[in-house]
DNA sequence: GCAAAAGTGTTTTCAATACACCCATGG
DNA sequence: CCATGGGTGTATTGAAAACACTTTTGC
């Protein structure tokens, strides 16, 4: 190839839009740019790729040193190649898609005053940097189709669960409503679930059973 | 930023695979390399992304270039970064599904006799260079994912075609098979074709007749 | 005891499946 | 007239949808 030389000389970043679900609502984690251009505006955690590095790793430490999460489920979604998407010179980005359970959420590192991370619901995303908006807007899709097979939903919900929160999860990402009784009938005839005896204690009302997912399940779509 | 430094420069290169039906057979196309390395193996067109265009652009105008097929549909599958992905240096690729109709896919240039293309069946995929087998597999698995959707589908069909032709394509891709008089019924049933009147004349057996799209179809999901 | 939210069962509806015979063409 | 492949209709099954009352907790 002829490929190295000046003309073809391109810069990478990636991009994650981490999503959890905190009380019910599904959020995504943004980092407020304290400096020009854009400063005061929100833009999704990432970083320039390095010529010895893969993108996956990229975002893997990108996303430990700034937010301190670890072990994130992520999933590459779609590279961002406008010529104008980044103001300054060209850069193209790739994005992933990223979960965490609420537990992991809130081990957030705080010896890094100069960055400020905040969860902003996914129907309430504030004003964003460069093409991120349209980026977040990308990977919620990506999630949504990603959301049906029950790994990806696992994600969000590692341990004990009740079957109300999952379906407001559902709920909110696929923007249509369920009837509770149907879905806890198919839910619970998938057979991927087991009920741990215990109970959502502390809210209002009755309170609802936890579950768990059962070990080794095979991967399949629900929906 | 300050990644605009020498170990954030980054070399990038698109790849496609191109997915036909010709006679009933769902083949993509692929380039024999006549140089080394991989001399005499197969491999994607694409070509190095230059820092003044778009992915999109890039991968549409070598397709031009190499092969001379015209407005194709494209859709971006996903990008390669892993170190040893090409043999030389280290060259990232994001690569695309594409689609083209049996009438346009033979119109092919001729002017360019060191370009050896050719048509290969999925499951008969030849020895490739660098990673594209893995590329032509993940792209596969993305076509699967897609074509579920009419506009998909459309690509390799936009004028007349018949139902056993549909089906194949389908039965192909998915691979499992359907039943005749289920699939007729649940497309028509659809009701996003029209009878053109017309019949599948030269084959053996009873001529299936030929339907088209209508216009104007919402983009909806079959299967 | 009242508000809030969760758990439970039955009926209906519609789509998916299974299945067998006849029809139109080429040779 | 025979081989090949395409077109058609019906009965069955199963999953999704619709729907109302009771139960458990907090206050």
């Amino acid at each position: 190839m002829d490929i190295f030389t000046k003309e073809y000389i391109n810069y990478l970043e990636s991009l994650i839009t981490i999503f959890t679900v905190d009380k019910g609502i599904v959020k995504v984690l943004l980092i407020r740019k304290q400096t020009d251009p854009y400063k005061g505006y929100w833009s999704l955690p990432g970083d320039g790729l390095k010529n010895n590095e893969t993108l996956e790793n990229n975002i893997t430490d990108a996303l430990l040193d700034q937010t301190g999460l670890l072990n994130v489920y992520i999933e590459q979604c779609y590279t961002f190649s406008a010529l104008n998407r980044n103001s300054e010179e060209r850069v193209i980005a790739t994005s992933f898609m990223g979960i965490v359970d609420s537990v992991s959420a809130v081990i957030k590192r705080q010896d890094r005053p100069n960055i400020i991370s905040e969860w902003f619901p996914i129907n309430d995303i504030p004003k964003m940097a460069y093409d991120h908006e349209a980026v977040i807007k990308k990977n919620i899709e990506f999630l949504k189709r990603k959301i049906v097979n029950i790994n990806t939903l696992k994600a969000f919900f590692p341990s004990d669960f009740t079957l109300p929160e999952i379906q407001k999860v559902y709920e909110q990402i696929l923007g249509k409503t369920f009837d509770r009784r149907n879905f806890r009938k198919k839910f619970v005839g998938l057979n991927l679930i087991e009920d741990t005896n215990e109970k959502n204690i502390g809210f209002n009302g009755r309170p609802a059973k936890l579950y768990k997912f059962k070990e080794n399940i095979k991967q399949i779509d629900l929906f």
